[in-house]
DNA sequence: TTCCTAACATAATCAAAAC
DNA sequence: GTTTTGATTATGTTAGGAA
């Protein structure tokens, strides 16, 4: 694909959701809700979705919001004053009494590959194009959004250790010179971020 | 048991809409 | 222009399931 192609792709792909607009009913079921529980399981943000007709994923980052913007403005203790022993104990109380996640999405390997060619063609795809891809594979497109988010988590965390081992390696030489080794016929750059995007695990080297 | 990774957390930021 | 708040990001943690 042409740099010009490529770019036009990401501009054309990268647009955000609509923002969702709560009626006066749906924040005063959400509220409630929130304070009755600021950290409601799969099952209880699907009740809270279909009781006010939205999806689980706006439920979800719409709880995300409240707590950074609400819970931690009236206990500002949480955030800032509580000794860090006292803060791991507060969220090991907090891990322990909540409700049950959603299932894990176990994905085939011809959804995975749709995904991963996907991602090496563009890492940030915006909301059209994961709901274009949520429909060709299946699932919701709340699972591609955090699907890519991980994928790009890991990206992001084997660049670093490639850095860390070629440092090492090198002892001091050029680090943009010793991070340029090749791995399988695929240049890895420090400016070559999509090519650096095809990270198989040895799993999906099974798969595909 | 270990490893991989989906799910989910916070914190920071962007940006649309209301004022 | 400012404020409010939904959407998105990076980064880190938790936990399910395969090897």
């Amino acid at each position: 694909m042409s740099q010009a192609k490529f770019l036009s792709k990401i501009v054309s792909t990268h647009c955000r959701r609509s923002r969702t607009k709560f009626t006066e009913d749906q924040m005063k079921i959400l509220i409630n809700a929130f304070e009755q529980n600021p950290y409601p399981g799969y099952a209880t943000k699907q009740k809270l979705a279909l009781e006010i007709n939205t999806e689980e994923s706006r439920i979800q980052v719409w709880f995300q919001n409240r707590r950074a913007r609400h819970q931690l403005q009236k206990r500002p203790d949480l955030g800032k004053t509580l000794e860090s022993s006292q803060r791991h104990d507060h969220l090991e109380e907090q891990t322990q009494s909540r409700e049950p996640r959603r299932c894990r999405t176990s994905y085939t390997c011809s959804q995975l590959h749709t995904l991963i060619e996907a991602f090496m063609t563009n890492p940030y795809p915006g909301f059209h194009f994961r709901e274009q891809l949520a429909k060709e594979i299946g699932v919701p497109e709340s699972r591609v959004q955090t699907w890519f988010q991980n994928r790009r988590n890991k990206l992001h965390a084997w660049r670093k250790r490639e850095l860390r081992e070629s440092l090492e390696q090198d002892q001091g030489q050029d680090m943009i010179q010793g991070i340029q080794g090749t791995q399988n016929g695929t240049n890895f750059t420090s400016n070559s971020y999509f090519s650096g995007a095809r990270i198989w695990t040895k799993r999906q080297i099974q798969c595909i």
